[in-house]
Parts: C-alpha cells; structure tokens; sequence
DNA sequence: CTAACTGCAAAGACTTTGCACGGAT
DNA sequence: ATCCGTGCAAAGTCTTTGCAGTTAG
C-alpha cells in the first residue's frame, strides 16, 4: 500500500488529500504493525501538526476504512484500534492477544480452510472474511 | 448451567440471588441462543420487573460474567452482548455474522487444532481462549 | 470557483460510579 | 448490626455531528 494508490482511492471516492490525512497516513504508515487507537494516532498526529482536531482524526480514520487502507480491529478493550491493509490477502490476519502484558502478535497463517468448507456447507452462509483472536499467554508471560 | 449451580456460584463468591438478579437470570435463559445486548435485556426484564434500574442489570451482567454464568460477545456493533456459558467446553463457539440481515449464528465444531498447535508450537503462546467470527452472507441473503 | 474539509463545541450512545436507603442473615 | 444490593442521578469514556469558516484541485 503506497501513497500513489491510496492519493488514487482518495480521488475515486471524489476526497482530497489534505496536510491532515496526510499526517494521519504518515502515522500509520510508520507504525505499521503498531494496533493504535484513535487516541494513540490522534496524540503522534499532533507532533507534527499541533493544530489538528480530533474529530478530524476520527473522520480520517473512518474514511481510509471506507477506501480500504485501513481496517478496525477490536481487541475487546473498549477502543477502536487500527491497522493497515496488506496489499494482497483478502482475509485479515489473526491476533494473540497475551491476557497479562497485553502485547499483540500478527499470524499471518491461515489454517481455516477445513473449517470455512465445513460453513459453507453446512451453513450455506457465504463467507467473506473472518476475524479470529487467540487470548492467552505470550512468550514471556507464560511461564 | 442450572439455577443451583448459579446460586453456589454467587454463594461462593459471596453474593446473593436477589429477586433482580433472578429476574435477569430467567430473561437470558429463556432467551438462549440469542445474544442480548444490555438494553434488550434490560427491557425484558422490566416486564417481571418494572421498577428495576439500568444500572443494576448492568452490574448483574458483569457479576454474571466475572463468576463464569456468561460470556461477553462483542459482534463488531459497539454494544455489550451476553451469551449463557455451556456447561462443557472450554473454548467458545464461533459466530457467523450476516452482513445484510444482522442474523447470528452459532458454529458447535471448532477445528481448529490444526491453528492452535501451530501457534503454540511456533510462537510459544500459550492459547487460553479464542473468538472467532465470520462475517457474510446467510443462507436467505446470498442468492 | 465550489464541493470537500476543518476545528470547535455540543451532543450522543453506552457504561460506570457515588450515595443514601433497604433488606437479608 | 452488618454487609451486600438497589435505584437514581451524575459522571465518564469514546465517538459523532452541526456549523461557520477554510482550502484543495
């Protein structure tokens, strides 16, 4: 996902890329694998352009959603929390979510295939996309 | 889940069975195999109940879920549902989401071991828990 | 030029908390 | 008598919206 594409949804979807979404974008850009909230983007937008409303964040971040450059993921803490899209995979990726530090991990398998057979037909239910998050303990936390 | 098992639980924890507590109790219930957010439970409620507060539901709710009686879903809609624990398994079941009619689904097999010993295996994350949600189209929506 | 965008403050939706009273053991 | 629970209203948190002025293309 590079800016010349993301420039190129803006314009198909009749939106300009304005200082602010453009400071948005940077801070996702350099924070990818981070799973900010709107909070944490809003406070780093804020060091480059102090100015900044929230509201303007949170249209911000809603809109790259609609175009498909980011995704919201809720990690059940309450807060809307945001990542940026891989260019390739439709699915997302899965989350391990350590119930002690809360660090977040990325798994990047998918492994589902047996299981999403399995709906399709049993269920008839046309699968789209799935979100699955595993809680437990990390690494570190574990022992 | 019975109501004895219930009434130690709260005992055990020391709580009481109150008569809004049962009241609450009995409305989900009823209502398995739905998932209840804390307002529509609420206004079932208050048809045994009327003079119930919201506040109390809302206490009741997370009490239910801190002993174990309920599981907190979170559907991706910004509000709190409640699902009744089953008395087995550990691991939650999974949920099918239609996108257009909002219809929810339950999913009883998990399959997921495959995942799970990878991931275990591969990141040394000790799974405790998961979620999983698919979202699409159901069987009356997909044609 | 003009539709789209912005910051601000107000409003909204959902949930939690403080408090004084009531009830069970 | 004591501790837990309740209803109410107020407060809290996160997010959205209305508006008048501003700006990108």
């Amino acid at each position: 996902m590079f800016f010349e594409d993301i420039k190129n949804r803006l314009r198909a979807h009749g939106s300009k890329l304005t200082p602010q979404r453009r400071a948005v974008l940077d801070v996702i850009i350099s924070n990818k694998g981070e799973h900010m909230s709107s909070e944490e983007i809003y406070d780093l937008v804020r060091k480059n352009l102090p100015d900044v409303g929230l509201a303007t964040v949170y249209r911000t971040l809603q809109l790259l959603c609609r175009i498909g450059v980011l995704s919201r993921v809720n990690l059940d803490d309450n807060v809307a929390r945001y990542e940026l899209n891989s260019d390739e995979g439709k699915h997302q990726h899965h989350h391990l979510i350590c119930d002690k530090c809360g660090k977040i991990q990325e798994v990047h398998v998918d492994l589902l295939e047996d299981l999403e057979r399995y709906i399709e037909r049993e269920f008839e239910f046309e699968i789209v996309n799935h979100k699955l998050k595993f809680n437990g303990y990390c690494k570190d936390c574990s022992k």
